[in-house]
DNA sequence: GCGAGTTTGGTGACCATATCACCAAACTCT
DNA sequence: AGAGTTTGGTGATATGGTCACCAAACTCGC
């Protein structure tokens, strides 16, 4: 039953009953399948996004022409940074895509307006959603700015591969995951591969020997 | 007189009579001389700054032991930052140093959340303060990626001097605040000493031609 | 299946930046 | 004046980013 969902927020689950019920019945269940693009430059959204199933990618088109990768929403998490958008307050210039079929709860701007005038519970919520993203948005500037490209690459293949050891995405992607040039990319996997850590075919990396990157990742005292 | 400081804030101008009386009462102005540290690693805020006069530097104090400059909270902004110190929700790791004398209103915790509560102006005004920092980062990312050097170098001198043509800062400093080695500072400020844009000194630049500068800054399509 | 166009990956040359190692000059303090 | 500290300069080297170009793998229409 779609009623439970508020179990899966860590800071959710401490709502009165009064609070929750006004929640359920002032949002709504979307789905939309991968590729969708949820939010993006210039659209104004008007709905605040708590992610149920599947992972929305967050980036930046800049000004360049070229995207930059700034987080990753997963489920049980929520997409605050709309709420930069439906406070209509700049344009800015990020863009949501979904990466997976996704399923989320959609908050009204009404509903959530309300609820953090209602509920201290809520507004904890929101405000550590908030603060979550920045101190993320931290760490990330940290690794570019000190991080070896090669470590942060091996770091983003296992994050990726979860438990199937394998990541299904071209140079170019990854090249924008970290920030880089695919070539960078190209030259970095080709040294993995020429380590016996990965194997390589089109569109797809394969990881042969997870401890090995995991040993380089760890030698680089790599946070997470 | 103290009791017109909410004027010096755009988003609270629109204040009720009600609400901005009980900011008032709920909040006290404070002073502290340059070089204070306002927030910093581990140590919990419980207050919300709002400047007055002055300026607050926000850095992160690396994994490596190097200091990385964030962004600078200038008078008639918030430090929304330390609401992350306010819910204690992760020893977070920026710091918070007056760079000159500082002027500020401290919002308590308690009063903080009341007004957020309350207001709906408040509370604008907070989610703004928010999403300004994080577009402001989304930026920052955006020139340590794809952004020379020597363009970003020479942009931040402009913003420093401000009206005086006088920078005073060590080239360390200056390689903290974009994020590099003093080296590449020194060399840079080199180049551009060469080319008759600056005058050093020990602990000091001085722009004897900004339209030098500026034509550099400009020729890369630099945002500000 | 064939061939044109597109996407993806590989590679060399070159430039920009980061790092390391060291030194010298300018300042501070006694 | 002399010792120690802070600041700035410089060459060598490594990493990463950019550019130009090519080849292999895929797509699609026929």
């Amino acid at each position: 039953m779609e009623e439970k969902w508020i179990t899966q927020f860590k800071g959710l689950s401490r709502l009165p009953e009064e609070i929750r019920l006004a929640l359920e019945k002032g949002s709504e269940i979307v789905s939309v399948p991968a590729g969708t693009q949820i939010f993006a430059p210039g659209q104004t959204a008007d709905k605040l996004w708590l992610l149920l199933d599947g992972t929305v990618k967050v980036q930046q088109r800049s000004e360049t022409g070229r995207d930059v990768f700034l987080y990753r929403v997963h489920a049980g998490e929520s997409c605050v940074l709309t709420t930069a958008n439906m406070l209509a307050f700049e344009e800015h210039t990020a863009e949501g895509l979904a990466e997976t079929d996704v399923r989320a709860v959609a908050i009204p701007r009404q509903t959530f307006d309300d609820l953090v005038a209602k509920s201290p519970v809520f507004r904890e919520f929101v405000f550590t959603a908030y603060s979550k993203r920045i101190t993320d948005l931290f760490v990330l500037i940290d690794d570019i700015l000190f991080q070896r490209m090669d470590v942060r690459l091996a770091a983003r293949l296992l994050e990726l591969a979860g438990e199937t050891n394998v990541v299904q995405a071209t140079h170019a992607v990854l090249g924008t995951e970290l920030g880089t040039a695919r070539e960078v990319i190209s030259r970095t996997l080709a040294e993995f591969h020429r380590r016996g850590w990965i194997d390589q075919s089109r569109g797809e990396v394969c990881l042969t020997n997870r401890d090995g990157l995991a040993q380089l990742v760890k030698s680089a005292g790599f946070h997470a």
